[in-house]
DNA sequence: ATAACACTTAAGTAGCAACTTAAGTATTGG
DNA sequence: CCAATACTTAAGTTGCTACTTAAGTGTTAT
């Protein structure tokens, strides 16, 4: 769900700027070209990713980044590309090694 | 783009086989439940990515991943996960320096 | 030659995703 | 109190995505 979630370039642009630090739904949206509500959708895709968590406080919905997530997206790229690249590896090491036949 | 590409679970499935080696458009088919176009469409949203690369030879068509384009997108995720977890750190220092005031 | 194989193209459809506007609910400062 | 603020909910529209089937195009084995 994590691939989901930052495949749409404006939800990008939000991790974008929580990476930077917490921020209120409206610090999000001031960028966006979008109504609030439309911000509030994305929010809530990347909050059901677990990339974003978020905390009400009075009438302030404050949000930040859960690294967990990320993590877990990241290293699903690290071990598929790890896996080919080692393959590749062994490739080059046959090659070398049996270049002078 | 690239997360785009990772978002669906087809795609995410034949990335996942292409891992482990090279493979055809039928063999990447097989375990798919899907129809031979439906795969092709697929394939093609993966090279528009940059994360598969496929040659014709024959009447076969060859797939591989191009690591260059994984590594990109592991990258973006990196970067803002380290800004963050560099954030929190920073944060956990400054009340361990000031706890006992 | 011709049949089987491995895609490939084209065209259509159902469902989802990304918005919108309008109206509503709590908080908070004056 | 009441107006402004900061979201929130609901409902509708539009366009895109993920499929499908049907009908090709080359390539290879017989």
């Amino acid at each position: 769900m994590a691939f989901q979630a930052l495949a749409d370039p404006s939800r990008r642009a939000m991790v974008d700027r929580l990476a930077q630090g917490p921020a209120t739904v409206s610090e999000l949206a001031k960028p966006l070209a979008m109504s609030l509500p439309g911000v509030m959708q994305h929010l809530a895709v990347l909050e059901a990713s677990g990339i974003v968590i978020s905390e009400k406080v009075g009438r302030t919905r404050t949000c930040r980044i859960e690294a967990k997530a990320l993590s877990q997206a990241e290293r699903w790229i690290a071990e598929r590309r790890a896996l080919w690249e080692r393959r590749l590896d062994r490739l080059g090491q046959f090659l070398d090694e049996t270049k002078d036949d």
